[in-house]
RNA sequence: UGCCUCGUGGUGUAAUGGUAGCACUAGAGACUCUGAAUCUCUCUGUCUAGGUUCGAAUCCUAGCGAGGCAGCCA
């Protein structure tokens, strides 16, 4: 069994967390989970999310979300809903007592980001620079001040205002903070605060031209709601001197937040980056943001894994600041730790090849008993018919086996699960040679609970009666990708598993008719699935979330 | 190139100067009306070299290696 998340785990940042409320640095903790709304949410947001929610919920705090909408070339209102669907998502009923209210935006700041700005051009740290983007990074690298350095405040609050009114072009000036011009870090070398945008916000439309840049809104931000610890991705480490600079510079009052970094998520035969997963996106290699295949969290949804099963995941995974790529199969694991518990037993074949059962009476049918779920005594149990036609999965059986094939073979025999033993006495093949029924005789007293029913098999297969059987289409998914590491060099998609994708016709048994879209089922010796929002009232859509392990399939492949 | 950060089994993580532990993976076995689950066992680790110390994964120095940043993106 692995941790779950009601064993919280330490971490390098949750020390840091209980140290500041033992010293008493703030009264109660407050954390942020701050996307740009420029794409869906992934796994490596859930991981964000987990951290942020869960160390306000296993500190007494609160964790605000908070739209980082400071560029409106890039930002929509439609990203800004499916941001909202996931974290509720991924938090209700777990941490949705300790959200902070919400959404926050960034946009609702702008007038006091502005103040701000002022405050800062006033006291003679910020300036106008008229340099174009080009002159601007030459003269960074090169540890160059900007000949607009030493403007006069009155004509820096001049400039700022009329930048503000609209008075000029994209890129014409920029606000940039004056620190020093030759720092080791680059970041600190006069950054820009304010650039000019005629375009029109998702939120303020187009009642701003001037947009705070990250450094500046972002800080700001996080003073502003009185978050106590900032936590963001390693790339943003060399920020935090501009960030305690900011804080500095415009001498805010105590309590300050602090900013923590930690390392993203990488995950192995996968990509984890809202850069590249745009890209599968939009050149049509995947049907979409949610599609199972993607690890956004509208995908991994859409799949079946649960929030809970995703909160494990990042519980087990750890924060540190080590650049790791974790193995996928600690992401299945964790699915399948969870599924065993709670997923409802169903039989179900995949790809099916009929059986007659010769001696079995032409017209009965019996209801057979099945256990809903052995690892819950109060699943209860439910009726399965049985009769003379049935269906088994077609890998099931093989006409020359290899060694060690436990199921059924011309002349073997295999137990039906909660049911008969059955021996095969004769292959029907169609023209092609392909074998396309099997003829077999049960052993009549070998029922579950009858005379032989003790007589050893050494294979059990599942089935379902073929009169009985409902058709559903069942999506099989596989990696994404066929390297573990598809964007290690080269194209990653290049690598992409053409097979990712396979699309059965399937036979289910019939209580599966009533199957509740909330609930997980795994098809037993097959894997754990759920319910597609594409199904309807006359036919069902599943996909499967997560195989079962399968150490036959290893076997055969060392053979 | 400069600056910052990080190096613990195959992978991910713990040990906060005092027995290198846990999980995943892999392998072996037991059990099994799911080749699942469960149970038992096994393999494999502190980047290197110095130093401090009774004692170093932990502190110091140097080296090596990896990642990040160097947008008027976030």
């Amino acid at each position: 069994m692995t941790a779950s998340t009601e064993n919280p785990p330490s971490d390098f940042i949750r020390d840091i967390v209980a140290e500041d409320l033992r010293a008493g640095k703030y009264k109660q903790i407050r954390t942020r989970f701050p996307p740009e709304p420029n794409g869906y949410l992934h796994i490596g947001h859930a991981k964000s999310i987990c951290l942020n929610f869960g160390i306000a919920r296993e500190f007494g705090g609160i964790c605000n979300i908070r739209m980082d909408d400071t560029n409106p070339i890039k930002e929509e209102a439609e990203y800004v809903e499916s941001i909202m669907t996931d974290v509720r998502w991924l938090v209700d009923g777990w941490a949705d007592n300790h959200v902070g209210g919400a959404p926050f935006y960034a946009s609702d700041y702008f007038e006091q980001f502005y103040e701000y700005a002022v405050d800062l051009v006033r006291i003679g740290k910020a300036y106008v620079c008229d340099m174009t983007p080009e002159e601007t990074d030459a003269y960074r690298r090169l540890g160059k001040a900007s000949a607009f350095r030493e403007r006069s405040v009155e004509e820096n609050l001049d400039l700022f205002a009329r930048m503000k009114a609209g008075e000029f072009p994209d890129g014409a000036r920029t606000l940039r903070a004056k620190i020093d011009v030759n720092a080791a870090n680059v970041w600190l070398r006069d950054p820009v605060l304010y650039r000019i945008r005629h375009a029109s916000h998702h939120r303020t439309g187009d009642k701003w031209c001037i947009y705070p840049m990250y450094d500046w809104a972002h800080t700001l931000s996080d003073y502003i709601e009185g978050i106590t610890h900032s936590i963001c991705t390693l790339e943003f480490e060399v920020h935090r001197p501009l960030y305690d600079w900011i804080l500095d510079a415009l001498e805010l009052p105590e309590p300050r937040p602090h900013q923590y970094e930690f390392a993203r998520l990488n995950l192995t035969y996968s990509v984890v980056s809202k850069r590249k997963l745009i890209q599968l996106v939009s050149d049509k290699l995947v049907n979409g943001w949610d599609d199972p295949r993607m690890l956004t969290i509208s995908g991994l949804r859409r799949r079946g894994v649960t929030p809970s099963a995703l909160r494990t995941f990042a519980y087990n995974i750890g924060i540190t600041k080590y650049p790791s790529l974790t193995e996928m199969a600690l992401l299945e694991h964790t699915i399948r730790d969870e599924f065993n518990r709670i997923a409802t037993r169903r039989l179900t074949v995949l790809r099916p090849i009929k059986v007659v059962l010769t001696n079995f009476p032409e017209g009965k049918i019996e209801e057979l008993d099945a256990i809903n779920n052995p690892e819950d005594a109060n699943a209860g149990t439910r009726k399965i018919p049985f009769g003379r036609e049935l269906y088994i999965e077609s890998h099931d059986f093989m006409e020359t086996p290899p060694p060690k094939f436990f199921r059924l073979r011309p002349g073997g025999e295999v137990r039906l699960k909660y049911a008969y033993i059955i021996k095969c006495d004769e292959m029907v093949k169609d023209e092609a040679g392909n074998v396309i029924e099997l003829r077999c005789t049960v052993d009549l007293d070998s029922k579950s609970g009858g005379p032989t029913a003790g007589r050893k098999v050494k294979g059990t297969i599942h089935w379902v009666s073929a009169p009985h059987a409902i058709d559903a289409e069942v999506r099989l998914y596989d990696r994404l990708f066929t390297v573990p590491e598809p964007d290690a060099g080269g194209d990653f998609k290049s690598f992409i598993n053409p097979n990712s994708l396979e699309v059965v016709n399937a036979k289910c048994e019939p209580v599966l008719a009533s199957a509740s879209p909330k609930e997980r089922y795994q098809f037993e010796r097959l894997g754990y699935f759920a319910l597609d929002p594409d199904s309807t009232p006359e036919r069902q859509v599943w996909n499967r979330t997560v195989t079962l392990r399968d150490t036959s399939a290893k076997e055969a492949k060392r053979s």
